[in-house]
DNA sequence: CTGTTAGCGCTTTCAA
DNA sequence: TTGAAAGCGCTAACAG
């Protein structure tokens, strides 16, 4: 359908042929003097050139008020013409800073991304960079090992998604004397965790349906590598544990008739996917409790190309309200959680931990969630 | 609507009480050999305490297969009684690899993360990291400033995304000689490049507005920050010749009565906002082409509650076709733009520029896009 | 198989 | 105002 069919071509655009890649005196001063081995400018190259010192040259760069300005500009002209720009890795060496956070997220990128609640999140986590002058690394396991991914990141500390205190990577951190804040889990007392009220959520969005009169309910669940939900722990224990609660109310429980747990990715396919596990159930259920809003699109859509109509086959409310939730059709009942305030409170702490050097005393923030009735649910 | 209400509260969990931070000698040994300044373990303190060089602690972790078992497995297990892991960042220092792709952006994070087409081209590089054990670190500016976030940024190299060649961010990194792709953008031959076929993608979907007989068309394109779109560069300027040459077959233009470009933030959010723009204009548009998904959605959203009923009063034709595009009420019509593939291909041709250390001839990949007919145009 | 030695490129006392 | 020198914590020839 398009004109070029994405075969690798050379555009040959070069709007600018004669463009100077290497600032004038470099390429010549380069042979001059041989350089430190790989070619690239030195602090040293600049010092020997500018007929002054590291140190001056470093402080042209880090405090040039105590440089007389004269040479300050000198040893700035000198690195200019030369291409010099101080190695940030250096410099990080010695001021143990690397102005990064890192967000250590238990699934591979692409599983993260697939997950729109993460940019929600992240979205938070940026407002704070974006006041404290950091990047955002995203850590994913490394080759398999997320504490691996922990060891080499060049971050002055990090955001924990959803892991548990005992996992080796909370450990690895504790270790290293890292600052971080856990997300999405139970966290010890001495710890910084920020969470949401994943029960109290659950339990609304449970009470909806049963007050609708469902009685045969499917809870979407997470990939969790348990072997069954009693062995949940973190948000999904907290988020069964309110189910479980509503279910109480009416005289039902989780291992009920009529009441089952499914898992899945938690993405749009993931949803996509859980609905042949739920048509499969006879009889079918008559509601889907699902623990992200994602999934329960994906699972709206894959039941409306069944001919299973929403919210008149089959009701469904979500979990985490996703700017694009009401824009669905049909507009989606979800548990709305803050998503954004999560990642900015915990990047908040983060700099609070950071900046006391430790002395701060561990706060545990929880957030509030709000049950929102769309067209989803009948 | 919640049981706590968002007030920060201890939640006093701390199973573990007894919880052993620091492993059992550490403490002790901390003070019998004054450890070198902050208290943090260094390879000398275990180099010191197994009797060995600093030089077997290096090899006992790096390759542990040119030491004895007996002593590479002595020192291991002295540094993990001592809670010892080698600082990431001294390690970068000499090995010259961070292990870390940046992504430079030219919003701030929460403004990116707004966007859901960066999710999706995040999902792409991600899957790249995944196989080369990379993390991703999002490079946005840091106190107002692109280039100082660049060469503060501790990475093997750098996606960039929608910069123009000429941007000072390139030169910097050009400077430091970093390997960068870049993205959405007109590069040079020297450089590597992908892009998708923006000029023909725009083109269909006014040529399908037009087919349909719309004659009042508004062009929603994103924030500029230049005068008017005769100045547009890059992908918007790409764009704006496909919309030009499908009005052309019509014989009209984009300065004909009838056509209009409006500019927005390129979000939900955006599209809302600019809807006010959009209704002011009178004779009101028949038809939107808007520049991303999101806008489209926000847009359609602010339409309907509004009253105009889309596609009845108002057709919208998208660009990017995110995932949850079709899930849209109504459905939006769209150009489809493989993102994934745009940040997998990206990734793959910095990996490429990473290993061949500067040999590798510069790829420039352009990919096919395609119009997906849905509901939100007739 | 193991250790000595010299860096990696920068910051930062301390003294001049 | 400027510079000498001692690190920051680790890696990697090169010897032995």
């Amino acid at each position: 359908m398009s004109g070029t069919d994405g075969i690798e071509i050379r555009k040959g655009i070069s709007r600018e042929p004669a463009d100077i890649v290497c600032a004038d005196g470099a390429a010549s001063s380069e042979r001059q003097r041989g350089r430190s081995g790989n070619g690239r400018v030195t602090i040293s190259d600049i010092a020997l050139e500018a007929r002054v010192s590291k140190t001056a040259v470093s402080f042209a760069f880090n405090m040039p008020g105590r440089l007389s300005k004269q040479t300050a500009e000198h040893i700035l002209a000198v690195a200019r013409r030369m291409g010099y720009t101080p190695n940030p890795i250096a410099r990080s060496l010695n001021t143990r800073r690397t102005n990064a956070i890192g967000l250590i997220v238990p699934q591979d990128i692409p599983e993260v991304m697939r997950n729109p609640f993460f940019a929600e999140l992240m979205r938070g986590v940026g407002e704070v960079c974006k006041c404290g002058g950091f990047s955002l690394m995203l850590i994913p396991p490394m080759r398999g090992s997320l504490v691996d991914a922990t060891y080499a990141a060049l971050v002055d500390g990090c955001l924990v998604i959803g892991l548990e205190y005992d996992d080796p990577v909370v450990k690895a951190l504790t270790q290293r004397r890292i600052p971080f804040v856990m997300v999405d889990t139970d966290a010890p007392a001495h710890v910084a965790s920020v969470n949401v009220d994943d029960c109290a959520g659950a339990c609304m969005a449970m009470k909806h349906l049963l007050d609708l009169g469902h009685r045969r309910i499917s809870i979407i669940s997470m990939d969790s590598h348990v072997a069954c939900f009693e062995e949940y722990h973190g948000i999904l224990r907290q988020r069964m544990q309110g189910y479980a609660a509503a279910l109480a109310e009416h005289g039902l429980s989780l291992r009920s008739p009529g009441i089952c747990v499914l898992e899945c990715e938690p993405s749009v396919e993931g949803g996509r996917h859980v609905f042949e596990q739920l048509r499969a159930l006879s009889p079918m259920p008559t509601a889907a409790a699902v623990l992200g809003d994602a999934m329960a699109w994906g699972l709206i859509e894959a039941a409306r190309s069944h001919g299973v109509a929403v919210p008149k086959d089959l009701a469904v409310v979500g979990f985490d309200d996703l700017p694009a939730s009401h824009l669905m059709q049909p507009a989606l009942t979800t548990v709305r959680q803050p998503a954004v305030e999560k990642g900015r409170r915990a990047a908040e702490l983060f700099l609070e931990l950071l900046h006391s050097d430790g002395a701060a005393v561990p706060k545990h923030i929880m957030l509030p969630v709000e049950l929102v009735v769309r067209e989803s649910s009948v």
